[in-house]
Parts: C-alpha cells; structure tokens; sequence
RNA sequence: UGGGCUAUCGCCAAGCGGUAAGGCACAGGACUUUGACUCCUGCAUUCGCUGGUUCGAAUCCAGCUAGUCCAGCCA
C-alpha cells in the first residue's frame, strides 16, 4: 500500500512540470535554444482603415503576450502603404483600442510610411541586382500573363530590359512621370511557380493619391508584401506573427528579406484566425447593418468590435481570458460565444457589488410596518468578497419585487412568493404574503405581506428557515433608471447569413429597453462602472445614449442559467 | 483544377510511438441571504476514412475524403 501511494506522489510531481505551449511558443523556444534569435521582438501590424474587433484582440495580445513572455519587445505599427483606404481617424481609434486592452508599445510606435525611403532603396538594390523590373503591363493583361491555377504564367515583354532602362523607368515612376496604372515594379521571380504569388509579383504601384501621412510626398507606393518583410526587419522584428492566409506569401516574404540581404531575417509564423458562432465581423456587413438602421454604429454595444465590448462592458481581462481559453493553432475554428460570456461573468462576479435592481417592478406593502418609517439596513456588496465592503440601503413599509417572484398560484417547488408563503427579503427581513390585489384583467397590482422584526439580516435569527430569498428595492427612494438588455443581434435559430439574398438574418428582439427601480446610489454610477444585479446579470454603466445625463444600463451578460418555472 | 494549410467529444483544445489532459456547453447531486456563486459526479473503448509498418499507432508510411486559402496595381 504505502509503496504505490509514494510511486503515485513522484508521478503526480512530475506531471505538473509538464506545461503545454501553443506551437508558436514551441517554435520560438526552438529558435532561441538553437541561436536563431537571442532576443524576441514581436509586433502589431494593423491596416488603419477600420474598427478592431474581437479577432483583432487575439493577435494583440498573443504577439503582446508573447514578447512579454520571453522579457522580449512588442512594437505597434500602421500598415499604411495603401492611402486609397486609410485614415487617421482609424488610427486614432486602434491606439485607443489596443492601448485599453493593455497592449504596451512604449515608446515603439511606427508606420509603415516612415519606411517609404528605405523601401525605395530595396526596390533600387532589387533593379540592381537584376530582380525587378519595370512593367508596361495593364492590370488586365497582368493578370492574364499571370496564368491560371493549373497553367503557367507568361513572360512579361518588360522583363527584358536593362537593368539601366528600369532604374530611369522606375525613377520616372517616382518622379510622376506616369498616370496611376501605367507601369508597375515587379520582383523577378518564376512565371511557371505553382504559387501564384511567386508569378513575378508586383512591388510598387503608381498612385496618385494624398497619404494621410506623407501627404503628396509620393505618388509610388510598395504593395504589402514587399513592403512588410522590410518593416519587420527593419525594426529587428524576430517572429512576425500573421493570420493563417499568409501562409502562401511566406515564400515571398523570406525571398524578399534574402534578395535585401538582411542579417537575422524575421521568421514568419501563421496562425488561425479567430470566429465567433453567429456574430458578424465582416466590414460591409457591419456597414449595412449601421445603414439600415439596425446597429448604432462601430461601437452598438450587440457588436464585437473592441470598442462595441468595451461600451457593453466586457473588461481587458475578460477578453485576454477569452483569448487564452481559446488558444493557439492552425486549425480554423469557431469559438461559441458561451465561452465570451463564461470569461466575464468570472471577471465581474467577484470583482463587483451585487446590487438591487428590479427589472418588472410590482409593488409590496408590508402592512405591519409602521406608515411613513423607513430605517437603513446594512448589505455586503459582494457575499463572495469581503474587501468591497458594505453599503447602506433604505427600507420602508412599500417595496418594488420582481413580478415573476410571486405567483397566485405556484406550481410545485416554487420557493418564491405566494399566498401564505413566508420568503426573506434580501438584506432586510422575512416576509409573508396576507394578501394581494389584481386590475380588471387579472394582472396582480399589490401584494400585502407582513413582516417579522425578529428577523432582520444579520441579526442572528434561527428561529425558523425559509426556502426563497428575493430582491427588492424601497419604493420611495429607488429611481427609476433605463435598463437596455442586450440579445445577439442575429437570429441564432436561422444562422447568420439568409441563404438566399446573402442579408443577415437580425434578431428583432435584441434590444429591449425597459425601465427599472433601482437602489439610490446606483443612480450614481460612473460611466463604464459595471454591477451585478441580483439574479438579473451583469450590466454597465452607459452614458453615451443618455438624456438627461441619467444613467443607462447596459446588460454586459446575463446569468449561467436564469430561473427556470418548475413544471 | 495546380499549390499551400487543416482534420482529436456539441464548441475550443492538449497530445509528437506506450495504450485519449483541460476548459466551455450540457446532465445529475450537495450547499446557499435567490434556484446565482461554490463544491462534487457524469460526459470520446476512440482520434476524417482505408490500408500498411510495429509487441504496441491519434502519433510513422501510403492512398483517399472533407474543409480552407491563393489567379488585387488590397492587406
């Protein structure tokens, strides 16, 4: 016996050294154990010509975490070499982005454009070396001469000129010389490569076109993969972390940092983008979703752009959560939206006070209180977590109680409220239900109870027990606030996409508003604070759509599972 | 169709020749100042399919199938 129990011990040590690493981690511990690197230098390369969403946040962080990881660096960087698309505005609101995720740049912040010189000079160097030339090529016949899938390209008539011919052409297209699409720089490479991409890609395009950087400075600009194998190398980047559609252009990318002659080349790695089950992130489809007046914009808290989030109330933490739970590989997958809402219900739930908030008020008369008393009672504002303390909360003889937690007639197992029934209020005192009062259509108006002082909260009382235990609010001090209860925008049950015109299938209820009582202080509330309404979920704290300065809730997420009827 | 990549529970994902981790979701049960939270318990005789190598295969080999990306002067 006492054999087998010390083999179990050593074994059971030895597991827990075994810490699993995505295969980036696998790849980079490789790399640093066989000298490739000494260091890890990773970096952000966004486009600046949208909104960051959810996926954005993935490679954020996972190139943020990993440089941390390793005590290496983490740059930001816009991948601005295409002006037809790009704004400052887009800037701005990615740094936002990224900065409140947490994601720390320093002082390495970049642009692509900044490069625009050097990126000129490796296009020389290329023409130099005979490895580009200039093309006369319209877009049309470049794509024809590139060939298909399963037939090789053709030749380019350009590529046949001197090495002198193409520097005077390619220092006319930088001059101006010629209209947009008149002539294009291409790598010399393979015309008959089974990768597309190797067909004597196109490097340099003419376009005359104001940069939001570098204003009319240029009118030629490097094509992304030319351009980003320099700007990784040129900032010693080690590992440049992309999406999986890359893959194909990794040939290119290494082709590029060898022709340029760079000493500790970046490695290029791909990993799987990351999908969210019946959410949409496509830019057009956002766009038309915002135009047909469904969405608020960017940032309608039902959409999972980071700002969207960060206005619903999902916390940097919870995201990074998200992020981490979902993991690293190559595979395409889709994430179920389950594990968004899992990651911040943990973050909140012990992080924030579990407040009163009654969401379907109906009133509750204790008739044995005395008539225009009220008394302060003192709540835990989280059971869970003793360091938020306690607050205060007013009592009087009305109360405003969820209407779903009485019932005339309860069916079997139902702890809440009823005739004759006895349940504890929440931090206040047990009551019965005497009597209650309906309108003409049956609804229940009024409920009179009575109450036992014997009973108060925390006063030790064990004299008998109770099954139910609801939240209320005091009718005279609590204030009405608006409460926006979010659902997926999408119809779960019909999937994203309607089949048949491509439109998205909106789900109509996913945004009710509804006025509910809330306790005094919450009236109080900050922008951005986030609470835990008993049994009604978590919510925020929203001022952007608010009249009046007044406080709009917003439901980051509602609980696991709520009440559900016994049959 | 040529090439690249991927395939392990409803979802995500470990595993890297020694006999299928974990999380989400789900289902039971215990506890409870809300039925939440917490805590237990259950949840792939099987790793896309078919053969082969081996004492032994999710792991190696061959063939097949499915999904995905590439024919922008986008990134």
């Amino acid at each position: 016996m006492s054999e087998t129990n010390e083999l179990n011990i050593e074994t059971s040590e030895n597991t827990e050294e075994k810490v699993s690493r995505n295969f980036i981690e696998v790849l980079i511990d490789k790399d640093l154990e066989e000298g490739v690197y000494d260091t890890v230098h990773t970096r952000f390369p966004p486009e600046p010509n949208g909104y960051l969403h959810i996926g954005h946040a993935k490679s954020i962080l996972l190139n943020y975490g990993l440089a941390q990881e390793y005590g290496g660096k983490f740059n930001m960087r816009f991948d601005d070499t295409n002006p037809t698309k790009e704004k400052i505005e887009f800037v701005n609101s990615q740094l936002e982005d990224i900065k409140w995720l947490g994601a720390d740049w320093e002082d390495r912040l970049f642009f692509a454009s900044d490069y625009f010189p050097k990126m000129y000079e490796g296009a020389v160097k290329l023409i130099k070396k005979g490895k580009a030339y200039v093309s006369d090529l319209s877009a049309d016949e470049i794509r024809e001469y590139r060939g298909t899938l399963t037939e090789p390209g053709k030749k380019d008539p350009g590529s046949d000129r001197s090495i002198e011919e193409n520097l005077a052409l390619f220092e006319d297209m930088k001059n101006g010389r010629f209209a947009d699409g008149e002539k294009v720089l291409r790598a010399r490479i393979d015309m008959a490569s089974p990768n597309m991409n190797m067909r004597d890609p196109v490097i340099y395009r003419v376009a005359h076109m104001t940069h939001h950087r570098t204003g009319d400075t240029w009118c030629i600009y490097p094509m992304y993969d030319f351009a980003h194998p320099i700007e990784d190398a040129e900032e010693g980047i080690t590992h440049s972390i992309c999406t999986l559609e890359f893959e194909d252009h990794r040939p290119l990318y290494d082709w590029v940092v060898k022709e340029l002659e760079y000493e500790r080349p970046p490695r290029q790695i791909e990993f799987a983008k990351l999908y969210l089950k019946n959410v949409v992130t496509g830019k057009r489809y956002i766009k038309k979703l915002v135009e047909d007046g469904i969405a608020d914009g960017w940032d309608d808290p039902r959409l999972v752009s980071i700002s969207a989030l960060r206005r619903r109330g999902y916390t940097p933490e919870s995201i990074k959560m998200f992020v981490e739970l979902c993991g690293v590989s190559k595979a395409n997958s889709i994430a179920d939206m389950a594990m968004l809402e899992y990651c911040i219900r943990e973050d909140l739930k012990l992080k924030r006070p579990r407040m009163m908030a009654v969401l379907d008020p109906v009133k509750l008369i204790i008739d044995n209180y005395p008539e225009g008393e009220s008394e302060m009672l003192e709540a835990a504002n989280n059971l869970e977590n003793e360091e938020l303390g306690t607050r205060q909360i007013p009592f009087s003889r009305e109360l405003y109680i969820e209407r779903e937690d009485f019932m005339i007639d309860p069916p079997k197992k139902y702890f809440r409220l009823f005739p004759g029934n006895e349940v504890r209020l929440m931090n206040a005192y047990f009551v019965t239900c005497v009597d209650y009062k309906t309108d003409e259509n049956g609804n229940v108006t009024e409920i009179h109870c009575t109450y036992d002082p014997e009973t108060k909260s925390g006063s030790g009382f064990t004299g008998r027990k109770v099954k139910g235990t609801i939240h209320w609010v005091d009718a005279k001090s609590a204030v009405p606030v608006e409460v926006r209860l979010f659902e997926n925008i999408v119809d779960e049950e019909k999937g994203v996409y309607n089949e048949e015109d491509g439109s998205i299938n909106v789900n109509p209820e996913s945004r009710k508003i509804v006025t509910a009582y809330v306790e005094p202080d919450l009236a109080k509330a900050k922008a951005f604070e986030s609470f835990q309404f008993v049994r009604n979920g978590f919510y925020c704290v929203d001022y952007k759509d608010s009249k009046e300065g007044a406080p709009v809730f917003n439901r980051i997420v509602s609980l696991k599972s709520s009440f559900v009827l016994p049959k």
